[in-house]
DNA sequence: ATGCCTTGTCGCACAAGA
C-alpha cells in the first residue's frame, strides 16, 4: 500500500498538476493539504474519475485537507481535538482498509508559527501539544498509523540546506523541534529517516529567490508511522522532480511503501 | 532589514505563506 502526503498550495490552481502526479505516482492514499477550499467547491469528480474515494475539510481562501483513498474511507474523522475554538481546517483522519488489516491515516497541515512574536507562534505550539494527545490516544489503540502530512518543522540542521537563514524562523526554533521530538518520542518512526534517501533531498523550495535552482530547501513534509505500521514499511521517498514542473507547489509529495 | 513569488479574495491591493 502507498501512501503520499503534498502540500499542492491551492486545488483550483492544482488541478491538473495533482491528477498528472496521480497517474504517474499512482498512490493508493493521498493526502492532501492546503487546498484553499471550501467542501461543497472541491473538485471530487476529476478524482473519482481515477478511481479515488474523497474526504475533505476545507474552508474558504486558507488552509483546509483531504484525504484520497482507492479504498473506502471509514470512520472520517475531521478537526483535531482540544480546541473547539479552533476555527481553521487543518486535520482530518480516517480509516483505510486493506485484506490483511486496518490502517488509521492522519493528514495534517501544521500551523506556520511565523512571526513568532505574535500570537501565530503559541497557536503553533499548542496546536503541537493537540497533536501529541491526539496520536498519544491513537497509538493505545494499536492500529497500524501513518501520521503525514506538512509539518512545518525542520527537525535537524541536516534538514536544511542553510540552516543558519531560518534559525529566527519558527520553522526551527528549539521550542517547535522540541515539540516534534517529543511526538518522535511517543514511538513513532520519521519514514524518510529511516530509510536513508538520498543527502540534501528536501521536500521544500521557497518560490522566491532561485530556492529551486540553488537546492536552498527544507524537509518539513513527513510521514511519521507507528510501530505497528513501521515494522511494514519497505520503502520511502520524495518525488522531487515535481518541483520542476510547471506551475509547481513550493511543496513535492513524500511516499511510503507499506507491506499490507 | 526587506523583498524576492504565488495563491486567493465580493481583487483593482492585500493577507498569508515559509
Amino acid at each position: 500500500m502507498k501512501i503520499a502526503t503534498w502540500n499542492i498550495n491551492g486545488i483550483k490552481a492544482r488541478l491538473e498538476t495533482t491528477l498528472t502526479w496521480l497517474r504517474e505516482a499512482t498512490p493508493d492514499v493521498a493526502c492532501l493539504q492546503e487546498i484553499k477550499s471550501i467542501d461543497e467547491k472541491f473538485p471530487s469528480e476529476p478524482f473519482e474519475d481515477l478511481g479515488y474515494n474523497v474526504a475533505t475539510h476545507g474552508q474558504k481562501g486558507f488552509n483546509g485537507v483531504a484525504i484520497l483513498s482507492k479504498a473506502p474511507l471509514e470512520d472520517v474523522r475531521q478537526r483535531l481535538p482540544g480546541d473547539e475554538d479552533d476555527e481553521q481546517s487543518r486535520y482530518i483522519e480516517a480509516t483505510i482498509s486493506t485484506p490483511t488489516g486496518a490502517v488509521r491515516v492522519a493528514c495534517l497541515y501544521l500551523p506556520n508559527g511565523n512571526p513568532i512574536d505574535t500570537p501565530k507562534f503559541p497557536y503553533q505550539l499548542a496546536w503541537m501539544g493537540r497533536l501529541e494527545t491526539r496520536v498519544r490516544d491513537l497509538l493505545a489503540e494499536e492500529m497500524p498509523l501513518v501520521v503525514a502530512g506538512d509539518y512545518n518543522v525542520i527537525p535537524r540542521p541536516e534538514d536544511a540546506r542553510r540552516p543558519d537563514i531560518w534559525t529566527g524562523d519558527a520553522l526551527y526554533q528549539p521550542e517547535s523541534r522540541a515539540a516534534f521530538r517529543r511526538l518522535i518520542n511517543l514511538g513513532l518512526t520519521d519514514a524518510i529517516r529511516a530509510t536513508e534517501p538520498a543527502p540534501e533531498t528536501y521536500t521544500f523550495w521557497d518560490y522566491q529567490a532561485g530556492a529551486w535552482p540553488k537546492n536552498n530547501g527544507i524537509r518539513i513534509d513527513h510521514i511519521l508511522l507507528s510501530p505497528q505500521a513501521a515494522d511494514c514499511l519497505t520503502s520511502a521517498g520524495i518525488d522531487k522532480s515535481t518541483r520542476g514542473w510547471e506551475k509547481p507547489s513550493d511543496h513535492v509529495p513524500v511516499w511510503i511503501e507499506l507491506a499490507t
